[in-house]
DNA sequence: TATAAAAATGGTCACATGACCAAAAATGAG
DNA sequence: CTCATTTTTGGTCATGTGACCATTTTTATA
């Protein structure tokens, strides 16, 4: 971008923003093109390319705006709440369908560009303070490996269950009882052996 | 494809598709082209064509080649195996780097692809009964619905932990401890409450 | 060896894409 | 109102891509 804008050029790159967002997650990155994001808002080429230089540029500020707003989400929650809960809350809120599906997108980037790499370590860093935070405020005893440990359990696990969501013929388990599991198999990794 | 083919053909196709499956790894879906593997392997664009119909047809038979080798690699390892040499195997052998890339790009592209999606769903069906019946052999009095969600959560883990691989500044945990936390959580899952 | 199939060559074509440029219109601060 | 800035229009262009076709060479088999 790197370009002057008032609040009406704002309000324009938001539109983009979201309209890139729905092509991303309905055709994935090599669905998504400026003119194709231009078309589907009525704008010229040359109008979305005012505001963002090309397609790189277009898909980092999604991911941009994206983690930002993930990480908003979680760190704005209260922070008493237990594991349970935080268990609940990130198995249904957080990675809605779309949410998701631009997460594989990133997760897919980042595999192969550093830059895309380096945003989504700071993402999880902060995902995993806030995890050990709240293993930690269930577990005052817990010993700091012991809770690094489980964050990165717990992260990996729900990610993976993220991605296991939509897999046709999936997972025909009850949310009730996984949840109980995770608590359980996190009492179990963090209680002294 | 829909072609006939002799054993030189198979050949070259074996050859297209680990061209293939090298710039999908260096570059992504989105990077992929005919062309590309043409020039990569100095064939002519449609020789490739002549095939493979299409990046489409592409795709899917690199996805198609790479699955059905995993399925391989843990279906023929020794049945009595317990979960931690199982834990081992899955967290250092099978997730090469590379295809661990090629499972990123997959995943995406099965979260708007239903085609894709029912190919993945087959596979990790049986990647499920795999690893259901590790845990029965070591676990014989878990219920069936007790070896489901164990199931479930130590695939989405594995999956969760090889997305955490290759994040630059991650997890730094000792692969030791992990694994036996894992362990850990197996056995609090699946020990009757 | 004859010959049909398979493998490979060589090329054209239409199409979508993004880079790039020039100019007009709308906006807002002074 | 004025005028610089922001926003928007309108267009050209080179490039990369896959579809498509006709043809030749190689291969295997009867």
């Amino acid at each position: 971008m790197a370009r002057r804008t008032g609040a009406k050029g704002q309000r324009r790159i938001e539109e983009i923003l979201d309209a890139a967002e729905e092509i991303l997650v309905e055709a994935g990155y090599g669905g998504l093109s400026m003119r194709g994001v231009a078309d589907r808002l009525g704008l010229r080429l040359s109008h979305v390319q005012y505001y963002f230089d090309g397609p790189d540029a277009l898909l980092e500020a999604i991911f941009d705006r994206s983690l930002t707003r993930s990480i908003e989400v979680f760190e704005t929650r209260p922070k008493r709440e237990g594991i349970e809960a935080m268990v609940a809350f990130v198995l249904e809120d957080q990675l809605s369908a779309s949410n998701c599906r631009m997460f594989f997108e990133l997760w897919a980037l980042a595999a192969r560009d550093d830059k895309a790499n380096a945003v989504l370590a700071r993402y999880y860093a902060r995902y995993q303070s806030y995890v050990e935070s709240i293993v930690a405020s269930e577990y005052p005893q817990a010993k700091p490996a012991q809770l690094k440990r489980c964050a990165v359990i717990l992260m990996s696990l729900f990610e993976g269950l993220s991605l296991f969501r939509g897999v046709e013929g999936r997972i025909a388990v009850s949310r009730r009882e996984l949840d109980k599991d995770i608590v359980k198999a996190v009492r179990a990794i963090v209680e002294q052996s």
